[in-house]
DNA sequence: TCTACAGTCTACAGCCACTATAGAGACAAG
DNA sequence: CTTGTCTCTATAGTGGCTGTAGACTGTAGA
């Protein structure tokens, strides 16, 4: 019995309208029923799906290993090793941001620190960016 | 004397080649002299207007904020607050992005350290992703 | 001088993951 | 019946590039 709009698709997973669209569009989502007049209709397990979506990509995973992991859910007689690998390797990528960042909050924060004001024409910031 | 090729620009500043054109086409970078059939021709000025650009760029800071450095380079005798404007704002977006990252590690850490194997029907990667 | 081959040119499409906009039709509450 | 909210499709825009196609130019070696 599908019978939610999707609006309220949208309220139960925390997933914007334009959004849900989009995921059907790329068929992260599948095609919904429509009522007669053409509005899509979702059930209980469509919310679970873009639950399931929503968390990983507030986790960073992009949509294609988003798609595997689905793909995987689907077979559950199969090992979870691959499940791993996918996550072990956002779990890499997250941590080579963070490095990456947290040179940059350092080398930012030397540049601000030795700002005592002054003129342009002596900004230690703007000769440090020029070097 | 501009005598300098864009594949030669490309090298001194370390930004491709491609890059330099978008810059250009944006207005970033301004409109160089040509060759008389066609070529860039660029000058020392270019380098180190270049190499700004991508140092700022590898710190993270938006090319409109780095459209706002240089306009500011331009004016010497101003007072400097506005640059520390700029690179603050700058500082505060990646220990924004930097406490994100962190809350996204710990997350996805806790999560592959529950996994000990098994079959995709009990993977508690997928079983928290879903929640 | 001929020939390779690297470099350069323009113009446009594609990337990711959406977001925004326009214009029209559908539905629920008062 | 009106008002306001929801939904529909289609398309363009975001940021910061990257890739592709097809043509032209410049240079080094045989």
């Amino acid at each position: 019995m599908k019978h939610m709009t999707i609006g309220r698709l949208s309220k139960a997973a925390g997933v914007k309208v334009t959004t849900i669209r989009y995921y059907e569009s790329i068929n992260l989502m599948g095609k919904p029923e429509r009522s007669t007049s053409g509005q899509r209709l979702y059930d209980d397990a469509d919310v679970q799906r873009l639950s399931f979506i929503r968390h990983a990509r507030d986790l960073g995973f992009p949509i294609d290993s988003i798609r595997e992991l689905i793909d995987l859910q689907d077979q559950p007689g199969e090992d979870c090793a691959q499940v791993d690998v996918i996550a072990k390797r956002q779990l890499g990528d997250i941590r080579r941001r963070l490095g990456q960042l947290k040179a940059l909050e350092s080398e930012l924060q030397n540049m601000v620190r030795v700002c005592k004001g002054g003129k342009i024409r002596s900004c230690k910031v703007l000769q440090t960016l020029g070097e």
